[in-house]
DNA sequence: TTGTAAGCGTTATCAA
DNA sequence: TTGATAACGCTTACAA
């Protein structure tokens, strides 16, 4: 294990020829005769030669890798998100290389650095929470960056990102003409924007309705646990809601849980909408009625930005926003009677 | 976007020393004055340096980064040994770069040949589905590589696994100990070798308790939506199954759905086990049964072989294989009276 | 069709 | 304490 690796020169000596000949060869450039081409390849195969990328990429070849930074990837979101934009540089011939950071800028930093040191062609940065001046730093970075769902700081870079709002006031509005009235909310992360906007456009709707309750909010985040105890906590009000909403599909999934173990039906007696719509939101029992954002017409849009970016294209100031939808499912139903 | 990335020597060049001298700062190195050193240091950051790993990776300097090659991240088991592994690593300093291969072996072998081109300074397998030749050519690869899960083909590399087959035996036992008799089987996807172990148990076992009926097995994916259909086969047979054991955890959140179309109780018309006990596993409703792998333990003892290999300890054919254990949660429970 | 020379950005070795 | 030299493995001119 651990040896020394092949490198070109031991092919070109094997083959009996330069390392430039060999070079050729193997990158199918320059006029080569077929003899000196297969006795190359064959020093190759025989030597189990593998390009070295660091050397490659430092005389100024693009490595055909994309260096993804994200959050995490337990997050089914998050998931889902790193296979739509890695399936969509795939077809383009380019690999997408996941770094996670468990929500540490300092961490985020560290990775964005390595990567764009060399590494990747091109970088991702998905829920990016390094400063202002950071990320202003990457605007004149080697390779392009493009930032997915980013809501917070100011900047240049080209932005891709969801609508939560418009998304949540549908499902508020959904539950509203089903007839609920007491309609509870399940907080995602505190600090994530996308949470807020969510609970914003809860809110706005409620007191838009003139059923505004302060009660019915609880705080969560995003998990299925704390969405349990959050739906317990509902549940179990003097007066409780009749409908929840959720900031996430595996919140909701939580609530729905907690109305069974109180044994409720879902959505005979309650009624549950989430957000994310993950694939086990189509799978659930019953299924999930929830936002969804359009994932994989994102991973393609990223990937067109830094495509565009990298041949030069200017893409300053970009910001593609798609539209959240809600899809309704089975587990939203009319208002029970009192 | 997409400049020239800053230099070494462009940023002694502003701090009026040489390269070297520079490089020696930034990497506490050798003996620097106070006065250059801070000089020096507020140079990098007004030019926002940033070293070029393919060049120190050229010169022989890890990169302090892992390859992690994974069929997808999608299924929760994946994504748990992703992030155990990548907690692992980072406890001693090294990133683990995730790729996926979408089960694809010519991909796997770009992937892995790419990692192994001076990017990482080690390369994770998760279940390998490289021909024995291939894993052959990785013995003498630059950089150590280790194996997760494989139980393919004959190979010298060292391998982490865990077993499928007592935990199986186990999950089996505790049914029948509950007076179980009609159990069925959801299998995993085909193609699996841990599918296959996890079948075999079952039929090992009741054939043994002679109970075996060839109708109460039905073929899965590994997916929540083939557990669904399945369990709906499963519980519609004229003599139906009082418990079914499945392949996967999320195949076993299908069956519990299709248990509850059915107007099911869980589990006092129908106990469910699972296997993989991920994270929902101890959050769903009722809470699930399942045969766990030591996730945590097998990122640490991963990133431990390939520290030794790395500093060229023998690790040639070394085996480390976890037992599986089943936890008992609150998805199985005593057989109903018939 | 093939080879020579040069250099990408960094750092280890040695000398000043 | 500082710096000159060389080298890592590869490929883009250009020349033979």
């Amino acid at each position: 294990m651990s040896n020394k690796s092949v490198t070109l020169a031991q092919v070109a000596r094997l083959a009996g020829v330069s390392t430039i000949t060999a070079s050729k060869v193997l990158n199918n450039t320059g006029r080569i005769s077929a003899a000196t081409r297969a006795r190359v390849i064959q020093a190759a195969e025989q030597l189990g030669y593998v390009a070295n990328t660091a050397a490659r990429s430092l005389r100024g070849r693009p490595t055909q890798m994309l260096g993804m930074v994200l959050p995490e990837l337990v997050s089914p979101y998050f998931a889902e998100v790193a296979r739509a934009t890695a399936d969509a540089a795939s077809l383009l011939g380019y690999d997408v290389a996941l770094f996670t950071t468990s929500r540490d800028a300092k961490r985020e930093q560290e990775r964005v650095g390595a990567l764009l040191g060399g590494l990747a062609d091109g970088l991702i940065i998905v829920v990016p929470i390094g400063s202002a001046s950071f990320l202003a730093s990457l605007e004149k970075a080697r390779a392009p960056v493009v930032l997915v769902n980013h809501f917070g700081a100011n900047t240049h870079l080209p932005v891709v990102r969801a609508d939560s709002f418009e998304g949540s006031l549908a499902a508020v509005r959904h539950l509203l003409e089903l007839g609920h009235r007491r309609i509870g909310f399940v907080t995602g992360a505190v600090h994530s924007s996308q949470a807020s906007e969510r609970l914003r456009a809860y809110r706005e709707s409620m007191r838009a309705a003139g059923l505004w309750d302060e009660n019915l909010v609880r705080v969560g985040d995003f998990t299925q646990k704390r969405g349990f105890e959050a739906g317990l906590e509902l549940l179990q009000l003097p007066d409780p809601p009749t409908a929840i909403f959720a900031a996430s599909d595996l919140t909701a999934f939580g609530v729905m849980d907690a109305a069974r173990s109180l044994g409720l039906r879902i959505p005979e007696d309650l009624s549950v909408v989430g957000f994310d719509d993950i694939p086990a939101a189509s799978h659930s029992h019953p299924t999930l009625t929830s936002v969804a954002h359009p994932i994989q017409e994102m991973g393609q849009v990223v990937v067109e930005l830094f495509l565009k970016a990298k041949s030069g294209e200017n893409v300053r100031d970009v910001l593609v926003e798609f539209p959240s939808a809600l899809v309704v499912r089975a587990s939203s139903g009319p208002a029970p009677r009192r």
